[in-house]
DNA sequence: ATGGTCGACTTTCGA
């Protein structure tokens, strides 16, 4: 059965629940992964989700800050959440679908500005954060497994709008880059997005700070989708809806989709 | 070298 799965860093749920059904009734996912929902899960709007069909949710929330959300039309349990780096934030939920697939869904520390841990503490819990994930895949290797996110690291030249440019800069620093490389390969992971689009530059965010982002395209992938390779072998359909960016009132982020087959 | 723009716990911080 094919499965259509999104990820999409929403930057406020509550501020774009509007935004979120359109994407839902246009593109009709089976299964929206949301990242900085930015809100306690008692106050995301369900219901609305839940009246155009996604009955099934799994969600970390705290106020203001950070927050993931899975929802499904599909019968989906909890699967629990992960600390890494002891956060205790809301930066991590799973999901389990009825064959027993599991979707892990992730929203990794931006890391502040300053690309060094010494100076700057933020960039240090992000490298923490990356290399449990590592660990903690590595120590229990995954099958049947979906993960998805803003990880927020562009891992390859051409996920970024200048590789040249961007390389002490946070989210695409070589330390960043093979950190994440080296997390992808312990759990035994494929990229879904690459393996459907193996070239050329791909961009999933583009900064508010930008006047005119459509032109200047300064863009880099920081929301990826990968799966083990039992379910990325029959992985297809993988695209970005960058139009969606240039939605009124858009998140800084783009809706990333795959279709597997489950 | 700086500033640019968003969202939120808004007179400041995180992204």
């Amino acid at each position: 059965m094919p499965v259509t799965l999104a990820t999409w860093n929403i930057n406020s749920v509550r501020l774009r629940a509007g935004l979120v059904t359109e994407l839902l009734r246009q593109e009709a996912p089976d299964i929206l992964c949301l990242q900085e929902c930015k809100s306690p899960v008692d106050k995301i709007p369900l219901e609305i989700f839940h009246n155009i069909g996604y009955r099934h949710i799994a969600a970390r929330g705290e106020k203001g800050y950070n927050g993931v959300a899975i929802l499904s039309k599909l019968p989906m349990e909890d699967a629990g959440d992960l600390n890494f780096a002891k956060l205790g934030q809301a930066r991590h939920v799973a999901g389990r679908l009825e064959d027993g697939t599991v979707i892990h869904n992730f929203y990794v520390p931006a890391g502040g500005d300053v690309p060094d841990r010494e100076k700057n503490p933020k960039f240090g819990q992000k490298l923490d954060y990356v290399a449990d994930m590592q660990k903690h895949f590595g120590a229990d290797r995954p099958h049947r497994s979906i993960l998805v996110g803003d990880l927020n690291i562009a891992p390859r030249e051409d996920d970024v709008w200048s590789h040249k440019q961007l390389l002490k800069v946070v989210s695409h620093t070589p330390v960043e880059t093979e950190a994440l490389n080296a997390a992808q390969e312990a759990g035994g992971w494929v990229d879904v997005t690459r393996q459907d689009i193996p070239d050329g530059q791909l961009y999933s965010w583009w900064s508010y700070r930008s006047p005119d982002w459509n032109a200047a395209d300064k863009g880099r992938r920081l929301d990826h989708i990968w799966a083990t390779p039992d379910l990325a072998s029959g992985a297809s359909g993988s695209r970005i809806l960058r139009e969606v960016r240039g939605w009124e009132k858009p998140s800084d982020h783009a809706p990333v989709f795959a279709t597997f087959d489950i």
